[in-house]
DNA sequence: TATTGTCAATACGCTAGCGTATGGATAAGA
DNA sequence: TCTTATCCATACGCTAGCGTATTGACAATA
């Protein structure tokens, strides 16, 4: 039995979820509510029943990869000790061919709306703190973390758009490892 | 005399470069004939005199953009003859916020369209192709000029989104110029 | 002056998508 | 069984934008 044939009715969350995968194909000015509810099987009368109007959905949705994504780097980065290992780390898991980097590859550039702005410059500060705190464990100082850091992260949004743009899609495990191997080689000293 | 009132009826040209402004701060998807033809103080009766529809225009104005940009490469950074020179004069020049680059970050994550996404892709690829062969005649294999190449076009398009994403806007000539230095440094071995 | 070419205004019809209003179906409880 | 809450369908009005067809204004030129 499907999964899809066991549900009598659709949730918030399977909502979320298909506009995050528009999100991460399409990008977010392409979710919208009739092709939605199409494409879920049912009408739009559903869809304003779990939320107030398009803009909802879209918040609610992106508010959910965010705390995804956050976990895992939680669960994953975060906890390594090490920071050369935690750098590492950090390098390969952004290699990773997930539905998250896919979706933040494709939010990079859309400034359709102000508030998707608001979050990418959120995100991107969050995580040029964890980077800089990295380095500066590594005996840099402010200045210097600060530059590395940048450097880094760019090279990390670099590497998301020119994956999807040369092959179509990021890359599979395998050449992202490599990859991410020599990055590291590059902007971890040794 | 201002320009606008010596000029007695739109161009072609015209029509392109109020689209360039438009795909710069708002993308493609943001183009539409109506709204423009507004902004340019006529309707849309002159627009469909100048151009098919609304994708020939895009396809327009995007093609003035390349020779635009391609001219900017060919006469300030490919005569140079010392390969390193050419390098840093590459950094340099990419970190300058200028509207050619503010358009390419803005086209880095439209997938909107087909046509898009092939054109990010010539472009990389021809730029990649820059780059390796600068990296080669420094001495590189064939297999470290490729990799070498792909990282420092990487921080290159993440550059883009970086300054755009943090600052709202790309960064002026001084700071580019510092953080072109840096960069340099890191990805132009000495 | 008459004609032709160039550029633009006006007025259509058409579609996709937003959001609302209202009623129908179904399942869970009382 | 009756009621209520949950989820969805239907039908509507509305708007923005695309593209077409037709006519008008004006300048250059013969």
């Amino acid at each position: 039995m499907s999964e899809l044939a066991k549900k009598k009715s659709l949730t918030a969350k399977d909502w979320q979820e298909a506009a995050l995968n528009v999100i991460a194909h399409q990008g977010v000015g392409a979710v919208a509510v009739e092709p939605l509810a199409r494409a879920l099987g049912v009408t739009k009368g559903s869809f304003y029943w779990h939320f107030s109007n398009r803009m909802d959905l879209v918040k609610q949705a992106l508010k959910r990869w965010r705390e995804n994504d956050n976990q895992l780097i939680e669960q994953n980065i975060l906890p390594i000790k090490n920071p050369k290992k935690r750098l590492l780390a950090w390098f390969k898991l952004s290699a990773e061919p997930i539905q998250s980097h896919l979706i933040y590859s494709t939010l990079l550039a859309d400034r359709s709306h102000a508030m998707i702005s608001k979050i990418l410059k959120e995100i991107t500060l969050e995580r040029l703190a964890h980077l800089q705190k990295s380095y500066k464990e590594m005996g840099y100082d402010n200045a210097r973390a600060k530059s590395q850091s940048l450097l880094a992260y760019s090279v990390y949004v670099g590497f998301l758009h020119m994956a999807k743009t040369l092959y179509g899609a990021l890359p599979g495990s395998t050449e992202a490892e490599d990859y991410a191997q020599f990055v590291a080689k590059q902007l971890i000293p040794s």
